[in-house]
RNA sequence: GGGCGAAUAGCUCAGCCUGGUUAGAGCGCCUGCCUUACAAGCAGGAAGUCGGGGGUUCAAAUCCCUCUUCGCCCACCA
């Protein structure tokens, strides 16, 4: 009933049926036996507990866009899946749900515990991938990974043995980040350093030898001095230079504690005595390991007070023990005062709380031999970043590498693949590729490490575990290494720079030559979209609402690189209407221009009676073809998304269709509609195919329209079109612009249309062009002019004066351009004036310019050619308004 | 404490590397149009001291210095 409807592009329609119908073809596998020139993107795996959010909307995005370009260009294009088991992310999220129920891990055990975490797995796992699949992904689905299946196992043992045989992982004590509600221990590119105003507090020590003598010293974690083991000041520090190699008693504890000297002590903060607390801060424990002191971890896995401790303290929270050290230390009389300070905080990545520094038995990878030849690949130009200054942070993290604790005491991931003997007194340790049945020096049972493995140490791998490391195999032979890496800029140091490394020391070669960093999504408060705020917008919403071909083209256009993006949930709408309209405008201009093609249309354009506007669309084609190329291959996608936009719908829709209306209907002849007809054809295909990577559904529905094309044509493969310079045509693309800027004369000729004062004229303005024919019909009577007309060189008027009569340049047939408008003289000579003067104030500088001695000595002369032509043209346009001006002011009455 | 980025129209952003048209786009806004592909449209229009200051230059949104505001990253000063 309605006919509007069917005018609206209805994107649901069509999407889901043509990606399974894609899917099915195997259009997105990749064959390594006949690979000849591989372009292979691996996906950054997302962790199976997400749900995807705008950030993987834009990521997902750019790579499918560069995916499917490569592909139509006759790449063997590679899109690798998978997702992460995400270690602590996932193990949180099983035991929030359990402790629904009452139970912790604990009660179920790690077998059991396990058991549920893959159940959950299987059960919500593959939700990310359906999604990545309603934005258009286009994946290799037959390869989807997950970092804990058996092949990406096996990898990880593989790397791990391998790296303990050489000596890069090793076990060892040291302060490594804690985090108390995970208890687990992070990484340190794990533990997320936010400012935080706190208390310094200062503490006096009294010496243990002259108990009316006190050193001060000043803390931000009070609570730790009941770890403390000592005290240290600089060696240079005049003031304490006696006191050094004497005792000091510790406060409410009453441990002596030695006075060390030490160069870490800087003299000029605070006291210039520091507190050496080697159980709970990196320094102290280096400081401890130079002075052979020991260390009191005071802080059990939950972070409250262990029995290290005064018996007063043991079992409270970190934090109600900081307050109760103080009140008691305020008793004493020991807290001399209380300054406010700003210091920054380590927070767990996963779940935000406050990380304690703490002494702990963990396994580290030694990482400065892997980043020497990752370092170097940089500096030698092979490893790219886009934008160019993400590379100084990756170098200069490089430079200051540290080593990677990788074990973590959680249950879900990669178990370490060590066992300890169970026979003490034999304390062999085993470090296998397979599982060992007993111990090898006395054959008593052995235990593994109950720790699990970083799941980064799994994603490191994902660009050669994924093709089937460490077998030698085909696709490894085929696709190693990559070509383009896409993420977000938060996880450059925990994976990027890390499979770098990786890359280098398992493959011997890097993992991927470019690496690009798109912006973070935002909201209008300028905060990362997340869960817990709420303002994550939902791409699955977006796609329903617009389709995801409105969503991809939308990121595309205001995604440049590097720049983070913000979107607003209220925004919604405003955002993505810019796509939306796009796919609208598309799809009715293809619905209008269609159904005039017949099949002979689709074939060669040779032999065509090409007219003006078909060469100049054809030229403009050429154009955005080389254009939208040439941005691809720099990674500009806005640019790209822009050009198509301005092709497509200013130049395509606007004035192609507009100027081939009155052949289509063969209403000029059957060599005029031909050519119309053939020139459509060709250009549809043209830009459905440049714009396909990234508007995929709608270019693919529409290319199936085409005549002559059967439900079998697909732009997915190919071929993308090249600018062969062919149709490279000035001559159509000057007429053109001619025709364009007759279109502003009859702007002009509606100012200066001979009616009343504030009346209100539509004017009809008939275009012939090919023949820049024009003609103009006045809605009621009055005089017509056409007098400007003839000012466009060849036009010549006939019948001027005569409402509906036209005037042919050239012979040629009619088209119709509605033009259609109201004016009003007194705003016109109002515009008319202000026009004037500005470019009367133009003319002045451009004057006051040429008249300049230095600038006529020193500008090049192409320049100050310009500059003088400028100032005719400038001139030229100040007299006709003036002009123009005076036959206004003569209508007025 | 170091480093990086951003600041251009009401909003979201291009342009800056490589100085030289009247600084652009989309959205929004105003006016007029349901013109036979599209009102998710068409035709017009208003709107910017390019964050402030200084410098280089004949010429600066663009290069240099500096300041301010916002954001990010790195860092073991208790």
């Amino acid at each position: 009933m309605d006919r509007q409807l069917d005018t609206k592009y209805d994107p649901t329609e069509v999407e889901g049926g043509l990606y399974r119908s894609w899917e099915d073809r195997g259009f997105f596998r990749a064959t390594a036996e006949t690979a000849q020139s591989p372009y292979v993107i691996v996906i950054p795996p997302p962790n199976v507990t997400n749900v995807l959010h705008m950030g993987h909307g834009l990521n997902n995005t750019l790579q499918d866009v560069l995916i499917r370009w490569r592909r139509m260009q006759g790449y063997d294009a590679l899109w690798v899946p998978g997702t992460d088991h995400a270690g602590i992310a996932t193990q949180n999220v099983v035991e929030r749900e359990i402790s629904e129920s009452g139970l912790t891990r604990m009660d179920l055990g790690r077998d059991a515990f396990v058991e549920r975490v893959w159940e959950w797995v299987d059960e919500y796992g593959g939700r990310i991938i359906e999604q990545l699949k309603a934005i258009g992904c286009s994946c290799d689905w037959e390869r989807t990974h997950f970092t804990l299946d058996e092949g990406l196992s096996r990898a990880v043992r593989e790397v791990f043995v391998r790296l303990y045989e050489k000596g890069l992982i090793y076990r060892g004590r040291y302060i490594i980040n804690w985090c108390p509600r995970c208890a687990t221990a992070l990484s340190n590119e794990e533990s997320e350093h936010r400012e935080h105003e706190g208390g310094l507090y200062h503490i006096r020590y009294p010496l243990a030898d002259r108990a009316d003598h006190f050193v001060e010293v000043a803390t931000t974690r009070p609570e730790t001095m009941l770890g403390d083991t000592a005290l240290a000041v600089h060696p240079g520090d005049e003031r304490y230079a006696e006191l050094v190699g004497s005792e000091a008693v510790l406060p409410l504890v009453g441990r002596h504690l030695p006075i060390v000297a030490d160069h870490y002590v800087d003299p000029e903060f605070g006291s210039g005595v520091v507190k050496v607390t080697p159980a709970h801060d990196p320094n102290d424990f280096e400081i401890a390991g130079r002075h052979d002191l020991p260390a009191v971890d005071i802080l059990t896995d939950q972070a409250r007070i262990s029995d290290q401790a005064p018996e007063t303290y043991r079992g409270m929270d970190r934090f109600e023990a900081r307050r109760r050290v103080l009140e008691d230390l305020e008793r004493e009389g020991a807290l001399i005062r209380t300054d406010k300070h700003m210091h920054s905080v380590g927070h767990c990545y996963r779940c935000d709380t406050v990380v304690e520094p703490r002494l702990s038995l963990q396994w580290f990878v030694r990482m400065e031999p892997l980043a020497e030849p990752a370092l170097r690949a940089y500096r030698e130009g092979k490893l790219r970043f886009h934008p160019e200054r993400y590379g100084r942070i990756y170098e200069h993290w490089m430079e200051n590498i540290r080593d990677w604790c990788i074990s973590r005491q959680l249950w879900w991931g990669h178990r370490i693949p060590v066992w300890y003997c169970r026979d003490e007194s034999c304390g062999e340790m085993v470090v296998s590729r397979e599982d060992p049945d007993e111990c090898p020096g006395c054959g008593a049972a052995l235990v593994q490490d109950p720790d699990v493995l970083d799941t980064w140490f799994s994603s490191w791998l994902w660009p050669f575990s994924t093709l089937g490391w460490p077998d030698d195999t085909p696709d490894l032979r085929a696709f190693y290494p990559t070509s383009t890496l896409s993420t977000a800029a938060e996880i450059l140091f925990f994976w990027v720079a890390r499979m770098v490394m990786a890359g280098y020391e398992f493959m011997g070669d890097l993992p991927f030559t470019d690496v690009l960093i798109h912006g973070t999504v935002r909201d209008h408060l300028g905060r990362r979209m997340s869960k817990s705020l709420g303002n994550g917008i939902d791409p699955l919403e977006v796609v329903e609402l617009f389709g995801a071909d409105a969503m991809r083209f939308t990121l595309m256009r205001g995604a440049p690189l590097g720049t983070d993006l913000q979107l607003n949930y209220e925004d919604l709408d405003s955002a993505f209407r810019v796509g939306r309209n796009f796919a609208n405008k598309i799809w009715n201009a293809s619905r209008f221009s269609l159904p005039y093609l017949t099949e002979q249309d689709t074939g060669s354009l040779a032999g065509q009676q090409l007219e003006l506007s078909d060469r100049w669309i054809l030229s403009r084609l050429e154009h955005a073809t080389r254009d939208v190329t040439a941005a691809l291959e720099e990674f500009r996608f806005q640019e790209a998304a822009e050009l198509l936009q301005g092709f497509v719908w200013n130049e395509y829709c606007d004035w192609y269709l507009e100027l081939v209306k009155g052949r289509l209907d063969g209403g000029r002849g059957e060599a005029s509609r031909a050519a119309a007809a053939g020139t459509l054809a060709f250009v549809s295909r043209g830009w459905l195919r440049l714009l396909h990577p990234i508007m995929p559904f709608l270019t693919e529905t529409l290319a199936r329209k085409i005549p002559g094309e059967s439900d079998e044509t697909t732009l997915v493969m190919g071929p993308w079109p090249i600018a062969t310079g062919e149709w490279s045509d000035p001559e159509a693309e000057g007429a053109l612009a001619e025709l364009q800027e007759f279109v502003g004369v009859v702007r002009n000729l509606r100012s200066e249309y001979n009616v009343d004062p504030g009346a209100r004229v539509p004017v009809h303005v008939r275009i012939q062009s090919d023949s820049l024919a024009l003609a103009l019909q006045a809605e009621q009577d009055g005089a017509f002019r056409l007098a400007r007309i003839g000012e466009l060189g060849d036009i010549a008027p006939q019948d001027a004066g005569e409402p509906g009569a036209h005037a042919v340049l050239r012979s040629g047939s009619e088209v119709f351009l509605p033009l259609t408008g109201v004016i009003d003289l007194d705003q016109e000579r109002a515009r008319l004036e202000s026009e004037i003067e500005r470019l009367e104030k133009l003319l002045r500088g451009a004057w006051a310019k040429l008249e300049n001695p230095s600038f006529l000595e020193r500008a090049p002369a192409e320049i100050v050619e310009r500059e003088r032509e400028k100032a005719m043209s400038l001139g030229e346009q100040r007299d006709r308004l003036v002009g123009k001006r005076s036959e206004l002011g003569s209508a007025a009455p």
